[in-house]
DNA sequence: TTGTAGGCGTTATCAC
DNA sequence: GTGATAACGCCTACAA
């Protein structure tokens, strides 16, 4: 029936080296006896071709693996269906995970992710911009805590991309561009939250330690004073900047028992941090948590690995994230208009409260 | 000089709704007073333009924040630039941590990433390489160790990418196709090289535990038993498809103290069940590792946060994924043939041996 | 050095 | 239902 030579011809013809050949609709269309144009309805199951032309033309694209370039689409219905996907560290296991949900995410949706990280050189952001500008992004999810100068975002946003839907992910100030939207968790409601729980366990004396590198250390720290000072006679100190090693631990519990010799509840922004200045105080003969109260952040797989079991305080970043397409899927489908989200965090008790 | 109004007719003209108007070489070529074919060359950086005329566009081009649309610049030179990186385990965080690194990679090196992760259902392969022939990528990166089936994979790669570059990272088997390469870890003599270490310590009575869903399950038993096997004297049992949780390890462990009561040595294919074990041992009164000594596989952050600190096997997933990127570039430059590239583990002694 | 014309592989708009 | 024909935005001979 079909005449099984011309793909070979075609391939005879422009073979220069060894290049990759593709076929095209044109040759399906010969192959088929048919025009392009129907190849093409058939193609996106468009109306308009006969049931046994349809048939005929799917046998002939079955037939040869038949594959429609991806990128003569794209500039055919100006259409990209690609979203960027922005990530501010590589280290973070939590942004490595939504990420790779995301993307998933994505694809069942029928769209497709463009991966970037930023690095934290200033022009960066706008070259990542122009960059997926260039690609004609239809959304963009810009996950991480890093993007702390909301005016020089908006500004980008507003140079590079004014109409593309974008969703900022773990942030949860609101913009004024229309199409900037954001979800993120309440922090300030979680650290009252872990203050008044250290309260009611009784305890009166409360270090809170930030590890270094934390963007947003300054609020972290605003947000857990003016907790505390809502218990007028609650003592505290606040230890900043603290690397997250094994010697960071130490470290800190030194300055801590030197400053605060009765602390009986610490508030560590990191897991990992906490779980060191758990073993520090326990080296010191302290107990948890019958002499100290111990929260971590960030409520991560450590948080059961480690004896006694950490206490800690879940960010919701996994729940952000595997919110973030849903949120922009219905952003830009034209579902929803909802510019803010916010989270509650929640405190996960195990045992060192 | 330039004639600011031709931008604002273009977007009159052609704006029906509100859709996202961009302006093409076409643009720059008039606003600039040149043909697009020199706008292109300068755009690129090609000889044969003026370096006054260079000028002038570039002018034109940094004033209207102009950025060439991708997809016509793929269609137009052959070419993507792009390769597909593939993972088989979303929740793996090494398999999400290399992702991000590759990816940044890439682009480094010049090129995109197509990122996807394929599930358990047989054709999905199938179906990622189509598509990622439709999306023409120019080179592809398989992480995972899911790929147990050789004939499936081969099979698949030559219907789809007969051509381009597959890097397998963290398989060591040869293939037989000329675009294959692969990277891994030799297995084999890691574990050898932990029952050689346990034999030293003067273990005698040693339980292999592998945790469920591990692909190369098999392999592994093969591998352990071989090793074990060298020595005459010693006593051993084999526990297969342990989940990983809690309950996984004080099972595991209530069965190794029946079958194996003076069990002295245990091999632990899996950090976090490794790490269940060592806890469910120390309930039972045992000592780690003055009474049995422990080894994880993975030498994942938790073997720092457990105590004792867990000595591991490092599989070099990590190191692998960070090489496959500079493989799977010299092998599409052309620098490279290379098509095995076996790296040997490591045995990471920290306090549980 | 510069411009013209044709091609890349699709989709979309029309006639038929 | 079908098939020319013209976009889509860029690249690249080839000609001037």
């Amino acid at each position: 029936m079909l005449p099984k030579t011309a793909i070979i011809e075609y391939n005879k013809n422009d073979l220069g080296d060894e290049e990759a050949i593709f076929i095209t609709i044109y040759d399906i269309a010969e192959l088929a006896g048919v025009s392009p144009s129907t190849v093409s309805r058939a193609l996106n199951g468009k109306p308009g071709v006969s049931s046994k032309n349809r048939a005929l033309i799917q046998a002939v694209l079955d037939k040869y693996d038949y594959i429609p370039d991806e990128a003569a689409r794209m500039l055919g219905k100006q259409r990209s269906r690609m979203v960027g996907v922005v990530t501010d560290d590589l280290n973070s296991k939590h942004q490595n995970e939504a990420f790779a949900r995301c993307q998933n995410e994505l694809i069942v949706n029928g769209y497709q992710c463009i991966p970037r990280s930023i690095g934290s050189e200033p022009d960066s952001l706008e070259k990542l911009m122009a960059e997926l500008k260039r690609r004609r992004v239809e959304g963009l999810l810009l996950f991480g805590l890093t993007f702390t100068d909301h005016e020089h975002l908006e500004r980008v946003i507003e140079r590079w991309l004014p109409e593309v839907p974008v969703l900022l992910v773990y942030q949860s100030e609101r913009f004024n561009r229309e199409n900037v939207y954001c979800i993120g968790a309440n922090e300030r409601k979680g650290f009252q939250h872990c203050v008044r729980h250290l309260v009611e366990r009784g305890r009166k004396k409360l270090a809170l330690i930030v590890e270094a590198g934390r963007a947003s250390r300054a609020k972290i720290r605003t947000y857990f004073e003016t907790a505390v000072q809502e218990y007028p006679d609650l003592e505290y100190r606040v230890y900043m900047d603290i690397p997250s090693g094994a010697e960071g631990g130490e470290d800190v519990v030194q300055r801590i028992l030197k400053d605060l010799p009765e602390v009986d509840g610490i508030l560590c922004t990191q897991d990992r941090l906490a779980i060191e200045v758990m073993y520090a105080l326990k080296k010191q003969g302290k107990r948890i948590p019958e002499d100290i109260s111990l929260i971590g952040e960030g409520n991560s797989e450590l948080c059961e690995v480690c004896r006694p079991r950490l206490t800690s305080l879940d960010t919701m970043v996994t729940v952000s994230s595997m919110m973030s397409v849903r949120i922009l899927m219905d952003v830009m489908e034209g579902r929803s208009q909802t510019h803010k989200i916010t989270l509650e965090m929640e405190l996960v008790n195990r045992e060192t409260l």
